[in-house]
DNA sequence: AAAAAAATTGCATTATATTGCATATCATGC
DNA sequence: GCATGATATGCAATATAATGCAATTTTTTT
């Protein structure tokens, strides 16, 4: 066996299990746990995994975030999304668009409640397919690569043809009185179809896009029913929306 | 045996089992070690293959199944995805059907090969988008959670509209006489749907598959145009469909 | 067609890499 | 602190890599 296959086979365990013992690697790949600690030790300074005492752990995986921006808005997303699956009651047909605050919200969605959800979105609805009492439907369409969502004509047709309780609407930029905007003019297509379908229009959005503007605009901030910030209701930064005609939670 | 046809069989070697050895390769060509070593010394110069020690592994080795399950005989299917590429032409519309050998047929596509690429999927399409030349059309629907593939009325409707150049349909089941069978009746709706899309319908499937039959009939034999097994086409195995109108690879 | 040049291949030699083991040191939980 | 298991280090055995060289084949030139 190779050594490359052996740090391979390392590293899928590591991805799979988020940590691996010395001690099981060596059984499994059949070779002395020296030989294993030198692989490890090796991935670890190529920085592919965590080397710790007794084995590795995933980088991901481990809590640190060497880059504290990013740890900080995953949470400030998984806080959002815990506030959003509040609003879903049992038995309901709810529609996610695409983004990272919809997905840790698919994720969080209890397992026993039962859901019908339509969504675009490949990885929301990878993450919806574990969630056994959730009947996902996928908007189908031309797959845009970097948003990974469907997009164009044969999607928008299909979300014409229902109508959802709730739509989450992945917001990357929202503006007391431009609304919501998005740089990419066939997303902007997209969410405009959803709102459409949908009864009621939630908005979870993280509270530093708030004021920010791109390009083309989806809707105003009268059609949202609902915006959601990782923020308290009565937080300053959303006075301006205390005014109008939309619920903050 | 010349230089070159001597690299190219180290080439395909490395693509089906990902890997090759100096000295497996020494022995199957024979010639020395030396040999296979410069020679895989220019593949890895020509950046054809990843040199290591000990023997070379192909450049996309860290490609790991991102569902992380194992799949079972992967080797076979390695080679049947092989045999499927090569009858795939630029710019092509091609359809997929689910299953591990189609995933890995989307996991070894050439990058540079230019393709429209429909799939009910949801792993093939996650796969489908590392491949910055191929557009994925994703056929939207219901998604059923065993087969990871999207069912239903409106996923057959999608189908309905399009016509593609050819169509690999993950086969789980082929008889002489029953022809091509399931056990899940929405799947078996789904490919016959597929077959309807598509100009030329090839069939991958491991040999371990001939002579099963499931519940409920997709198609006939006589209906595919390609049988592709892991096998050489004169194997005993195959020897029943010689005499039908099908190519076999 | 013959000669010269270049490429290819295998072998011997030396250098380097990999691996497992022994031993001493270190970390961790109790 | 003490027992246990983990780590680091040096070392030897083995496998693999690199290099130079000579024999052979292929290609090019004359």
């Amino acid at each position: 066996m190779l050594k490359e296959e052996r740090q391979q086979f390392i590293l899928n365990e590591v991805r799979i299990h988020n940590k691996v013992l010395l001690t099981d690697m060596a059984d499994l790949l059949n070779v002395s746990v020296d030989t294993v600690r030198r692989d490890i030790k090796e991935l670890d300074s190529s920085e592919q995994l965590k080397k710790v005492h007794g084995g590795a752990v995933s980088l991901g995986f481990n809590n640190y975030n060497p880059i504290g921006q990013k740890i900080y808005s995953l949470e400030k997303k998984a806080l959002i999304a815990e506030k959003a699956i509040k609003l879903i009651k049992e038995g309901q047909v709810i529609l996610l668009s695409g983004g990272t605050t919809n997905l840790e919200l698919a994720r969080r969605l209890p397992s026993k409640m039962k859901l019908t959800c339509f969504t675009p979105s490949l990885p929301i609805a990878v993450q919806l397919l574990s969630k056994s009492n959730v009947e996902t439907i996928f908007i189908g369409g031309r797959l845009s690569r970097d948003s990974q969502i469907t997009i164009g004509g044969s999607a928008i047709n299909m979300l014409s043809e229902i109508k959802v309780d709730i739509c989450f609407l992945g917001t990357n930029s929202i503006h007391p009185n431009e609304g919501l905007t998005e740089f990419d003019w066939e997303i902007v297509q997209m969410k405009k179809a959803m709102i459409h379908s949908s009864r009621k229009v939630v908005s979870p959005c993280i509270s530093e896009k708030i004021g920010s503007m791109q390009r083309y605009k989806i809707c105003g901030v009268e059609d949202i029913d609902v915006l959601i910030t990782e923020l308290e209701p009565w937080d300053s930064k959303l006075e301006v929306f205390k005014t109008m005609n939309i619920q903050l939670l």
